[in-house]
DNA sequence: AACTAAATGCAATACTGTTGCAAAATATCG
DNA sequence: CGATATTTTGCAACAGTATTGCATTTAGTT
């Protein structure tokens, strides 16, 4: 059953997708991107560099900026910038180019919503040219929803 | 034909509006948001700033930030978070409280469109509970649309 | 094992935005 | 109009995310 017992999961499938890059396949890249291929929601520089710790991968965080940067531009992971100002990255596997960022309210996580693709109907004014639609949704995440409700 | 030989256009309405608060009519408060009232775009903090300063009026930085947040309060701006990590600000007449927010990649400026009401229709994933939808788009403003479509 | 280009770590820096506090200004009251 | 109480301002210092330069280390290749 076992398919390797020398690596956490996920970290074969990041060296696998990270062999068929040109760069080098580094400790740093590794370790990210396969936080970001286990998370269930998109990560924040804090929450990467903290989750990397817990693994015992000690990373500089200027490596982390470049190691994620990285990572977008070979289209590996994506890049969303949140409410709050910061960035948030995500490499889930079956999550299209252009979906809707879902923001808890409560526990501040930031989940892509795959099947939410542009459905979008809307009367544009004229003379605008769309290239991208970016979707925001706020409030809570099933988990907290749940929670809140069984609480009260 | 002259309203007002005295002070620039939309000078008046801003202190006719800053006068209806509890707060107190200053120069800071009725420069910025006469400034927000003219514009036809959100504008950031710096552009707000150089706005400002060409109309001769010098206004400490914080003293602006804490002008827009008072706006803000007191209902006669709205603030929107754009992707490039920097808050701006609008007080433009009939946009409503949700409207969709409108990115031109070419002069950076963003547009408030009110016309935008979320007439979003989609398969949002079991679980979710919505409080609020943020919409959005990137691409070419009319102006800088015009001005590629006569260029090119 | 040696080599070269790429990636890392450290320090310093840029930038947006915020906080504390004394000085100045507004609106009010006599 | 002038004194007063309270709000607002300006300055300085700070917090946080993100970026840049450069010497050192490392991955992948010969």
């Amino acid at each position: 059953m076992t398919q390797s017992n020398l690596l956490p999961d996920g970290e074969l499938a990041a060296r696998n997708l990270l062999q068929h890059t040109s760069g080098r396949v580094t400790p740093a890249r590794v370790g990210v991107l396969s936080i970001l291929l286990n998370a269930n929601a998109a990560l924040s520089h804090q929450e990467i560099e903290q989750t990397a710790l817990q693994q015992g991968l000690i990373v500089d965080r200027v490596t982390l900026y470049r190691a994620l940067d990285w990572l977008v531009e070979q289209g590996l992971a994506h890049k969303i910038s949140g409410a709050d100002r910061t960035w948030r990255y995500n490499a889930q596997a079956g999550v299209p180019h252009q979906h809707a960022h879902f923001h808890c309210k409560d526990c501040a996580q930031v989940f892509c919503l795959e099947s939410l693709q542009p459905t979008l109907l809307f009367a544009l004014p004229n003379g605008y040219q769309i290239d991208e639609v970016e979707l925001n949704l706020q409030g809570r995440c099933p988990t907290c929803a749940n929670k809140a409700t069984d609480a009260g």
